[in-house]
DNA sequence: ATGGCATTGCAACAATGA
């Protein structure tokens, strides 16, 4: 008996995040979720594709508007909206972290909408996890100057860090990775926090055990073996707003796509808040 | 039940992911 996180209130608003895999071997199951769970915003990473890749097509006949900032082969983020998107910024303003397409910020629905796609870093050794750390300090020193990031905001996105114990189904196996060390949560609980942000999904859910990322190999979903570093943070005025905080496990298995089209390693995760008052 | 790695570019398999 699993609980449908898609039940949705009158005028209440799903945003949604979920990191793909690539678009393109994704698509027949990225149109039957917009389809069947009318999601008012889904901000998606890991295209694998440039944008004149990207379904824009069949997302517009499926009622959304969309902002892409695409790159062939890895990375590369989207924002799809219900309601008009407006581009705002993309890449972090630093141009030796903005050769790999991973942030993109829209405004839509009366919100700043970022979708991200945060380095993985490999191992700690790794020239990847200084990349990593550099992106990171990048993106603080965004969210301490950028006037978008003062209100309204949110930052939806593959964090590829698990913030506390409730967020890793065996703590001690990861303790001291790139996605889990006191390095990351610093990241994540000080800096995040010292930039205005606020863990905005554990405004709407407590529980531990809700991951949101399962390795393809060992049985890793069957066993419930997983992460959560998929994570949705925003401003303070969007605190009072939120009611739930979700994922959707179906999505990550292989019969939920009726067209046959493998699952991402990742799950949809959101959050459904109230809606934003009209300015 | 949810199942043992997947995707890309290339044209075999290396690089990457988390």
């Amino acid at each position: 008996m699993s609980e449908n996180p898609w039940t949705l209130e009158e005028g209440r608003l799903a945003l949604v995040t979920w990191n793909l895999n690539s678009v393109r071997v994704r698509t027949p199951r990225l149109i039957r979720f917009l389809k069947e769970h009318r999601p008012d915003v889904l901000c998606l990473q890991e295209l694998k594709a440039e944008a004149s890749d990207f379904p824009s097509a069949q997302v517009k006949e499926a009622g959304y508007e969309v902002e892409i900032l695409g790159q062939r082969t890895y990375n590369g983020v989207a924002v799809l909206s219900r309601g008009p998107i407006v581009r705002k910024a993309e890449g972090l303003g630093d141009p030796s972290l903005d050769g790999q397409a991973r942030f993109l910020v829209v405004e839509t629905l009366g919100l700043h909408v970022a979708s991200a796609y945060m380095p993985n870093g490999q191992s700690l050794e790794s020239e990847k996890y200084a990349f990593k750390r550099a992106w990171l300090d990048g993106l603080n020193s965004w969210l301490r100057t950028s006037p978008l990031a003062r209100e309204r905001f949110l930052l939806l996105g593959d964090y590829n860090i698990a913030a506390d114990d409730r967020d890793v189904a065996n703590p001690d196996s990861w303790e001291g990775s790139v996605l889990y060390n006191d390095a990351m949560r610093a990241v994540v609980w000080e800096g995040f926090r010292e930039g205005g942000l606020f863990d905005l999904f554990r405004v709407g859910e407590k529980r531990p055990g809700i991951y949101s990322w399962w390795d393809y190999r060992n049985l890793g979903f069957p066993k419930n073996d997983g992460l959560r570093i998929d994570h949705v943070f925003g401003t303070e005025d969007l605190v009072p707003l939120v009611r739930r905080g979700f994922v959707d496990r179906e999505e990550r298995k292989e019969k939920s796509c009726p067209e046959g089209t493998k699952p991402s390693d990742h799950a949809p995760l959101g959050v459904v808040i109230d809606p934003v008052e009209a300015a």
